[in-house]
RNA sequence: UGGGGAAUAGUGUAACGGCAGCACAACUGACUCUGGAUCAGUUAGUCUAGGUUCGAAUCCUAGUUCCCCAGCCA
């Protein structure tokens, strides 16, 4: 033992991995399936992917293309009645989004129905299936409890014979909806409630995307999901730790089918990991639906929701969700994960590949005394002071402009260095001003700073080497772009939303704050020409992506994230 | 009260009988034409009680707490 540790300790730090990488790891050293990985993203196609989604996916594409394995894209299409081809597109378009290729291996539970039917039939030959008359309710209670056994049902010991007549003609749709099923012959008095006679099909005359009315029974899920995994020659099925407790009954179904049989079907290893909850939001299908539904959210994409469609809109990029995952990692414990970790690499990312602009959230006018009237000039910026190759483009400057309204203080505080009156700061590329005389409306409310400015630092630097304490972003009045802003905020107040007092709506802890729509923003004509779905960033602001919703020469931006604000925080502070 | 899982800094995760490490968060400071970025540093942890062992987060026993399961949903 001591011996093998030291070998994996001089494999490097790689060894560290988790522990269904390290399963993995021993099924290919052992040549348990003669060095094959083949993984699945098994979703049902009846909502969208969130970012919980995305973890298993991560792991079920990560593994497969780590080991040279095979990546699986499948669809647990049995149940038509709340199944939509809309949802099979978006998926697929989701997963694609996040980098997870599938090449050519999309499938469809629906695609083996005659193979599980077969099976289903061969089971029911082995005295191992039956078809039950009780009503669901019936079923339910037969069932028993937690703690209490559960009771046969007085169909259980029909003949072989009637049994394959009568799901013969289920599935010849002699039979209405709910009328029948058949089910597995276990133990009804199983600790394990999957194991009491679990029901294998059920009477849906459904249409179905795929198979339109070709069936009139389907599979319900633990009975199709083991053979689907088979049939693919799935090694590694990985799932949430909910279906831990249902792979008894998956060995089950695969051994039963292989009782008897010359040529055994593959067994594929079930390995569970935890989801994950995250701060500040909900993930549960059930609670997305009701906020779209009752449109608290503008749709499945609303940059504030946490599917991988609000947050592609948001602006969050592929990587830093990936870059996140990795992070959390994988094990057996559901934890919450901070929405700060998810920040941190959304903002290491944009950091590197953002464009820089300048726009102004809330302007306040400034009239450069000094400046000559009808005078304009292009001054040169950055784009990038992380990329030297993103080089620089001009932004014009004139006689008034903007800066922000936050920007400027009568009565600043101490650590409070930007403009006030008399003091001088920078223009950023521009020169440094002087702020001379406020001009106030008859409410008292500032609405215009006279400022002076130093031929001598065009560009932002001062010959003389004086210094000012800070650097301010500003957008020429007669150049910049009118625009809309929307300022996402967390979705709830609380950290974790779904845990209320008795009786309480998890609504109750919406963020009445989460949106907040500016509209008579300022951009530099650099912000305004990117086409939607861009990414920048508004300097001393924070990262925006450009809205579907824009216009031509009326763009909307969607703030991604805000810049790390130590203003703010101090602010916060002396408040608190 | 049946069965199945899980507990390591504030959060997540690593350490597989041998120095409790990493990331985020928080806090200091340096630097800065973004109060951004960057850099340096600080705080902080093995659920409890026993046992085995030279040595326990790790093995054993008992307990505590949390999660999942009683759809003809997946």
């Amino acid at each position: 033992m001591a011996a093998q540790n030291d070998a994996k300790r001089d494999e490097g730090p790689e060894w560290r991995t988790d522990f269904i990488r390290q399963a993995v790891i021993e099924d290919n050293k052992t040549g348990r399936w003669g060095g094959k990985v083949i993984t699945r993203f098994p979703p049902e196609p009846n909502g969208y992917l969130h970012i919980g989604h995305a973890k298993a996916l991560w792991i079920d594409y990560g593994i497969a293309a780590e080991f040279g394995g095979e990546f699986h894209l499948r669809f647990d299409d049995t149940n038509p009645t709340v199944e939509e081809q809309e949802f099979i597109d978006a998926i697929a378009e989701d997963v694609r989004w996040l980098g997870c290729d599938f090449g050519s291996h999309l499938y469809f539970a629906s695609d083996y129905f005659e193979k599980m039917h077969e099976y289903a039939v061969d089971l029911i030959q082995k005295g191992l299936a039956y078809v039950d008359d009780l009503s669901a309710e019936q079923v339910r209670q037969y069932r028993g409890s937690l703690t209490a056994p559960g009771k046969e049902s007085p169909y259980r010991n029909r003949s072989r014979e009637e049994n394959l007549d009568l799901f013969e003609r289920m599935r010849q749709g002699e039979f209405p909806d709910g009328s029948r099923v058949l089910r597995a012959k276990i133990d009804m008095a199983h600790p394990n409630m999957n194991l009491r006679d679990p029901v294998m099909y059920r009477i849906l005359h459904a249409v179905h995307p795929h198979r339109g009315d070709t069936w009139c029974i389907y599979p319900m899920y633990d009975w199709a999901h083991g053979i689907e995994d088979s049939i693919e020659g799935v090694t590694h099925s990985l799932c949430d730790i909910d279906y831990e407790n249902h792979r008894p009954l998956y060995d089950w179904f695969i051994d039963a089918i292989n009782q008897g049989r010359a040529k055994p079907i593959h067994h594929p290893q079930q390995l569970e990991f935890a989801r994950f909850n995250l701060t500040y939001t909900v993930m549960s299908k059930r609670r997305l639906r009701r906020m779209v539904e009752e449109k608290l959210v503008s749709g499945w994409d609303d940059p504030r929701l946490p599917t991988l469609r609000g947050l592609r809109r948001r602006g969050v990029t592929p990587t830093a969700i990936r870059d996140f995952l990795a992070q959390v990692g994988v094990s057996k414990y559901v934890g919450t994960i901070e929405v700060e970790l998810l920040d941190h690499f959304l903002r290491a990312e944009l950091n590197r590949t953002s464009p820089r602009v300048m726009g102004v959230l809330r302007p306040l006018k400034v009239v450069i005394t000094n400046y000559p009237e009808g005078k304009s000039e292009m001054l040169e910026a950055v784009n990038n002071p992380e990329d030297a190759a993103a080089g620089t483009r001009q932004a014009p400057f004139s006689r008034e402009l903007y800066i922000e309204q936050d920007d400027f203080l009568e009565n600043p505080p101490k650590k409070f260095f930007r403009l006030s009156p008399g003091r001088e700061v920078r223009l950023r590329y521009a020169y440094f001003i002087t702020c001379q005389e406020v001009i106030k409306d008859a409410a008292g409310r500032v609405t215009e700073l006279r400022c002076t400015y130093d031929p001598a630092t065009r560009g932002g630097d001062a010959p003389d080497g004086r210094k000012v304490k800070a650097t301010l972003h500003w957008v020429s009045a007669r150049d910049g772009v009118d625009a809309e802003i929307r300022l996402y905020d967390r979705l709830f107040t609380k950290e974790a939303p779904e845990d209320l007092p008795e009786g309480q709506d998890f609504l109750a802890n919406l963020n009445p704050k989460s949106l907040e729509v500016l509209t008579g923003c300022k951009v530099e004509p650099a912000a305004a020409a990117k086409t939607p779905g861009q990414r920048i960033q508004f300097e001393r602001i924070g990262y925006f992506c450009l809205d579907p919703d824009s216009q031509p020469g009326r763009p909307v931006f969607n703030r991604t994230t805000t810049l790390k604000d130590t203003w703010a925080k101090i602010q916060q502070r002396e408040e608190a």
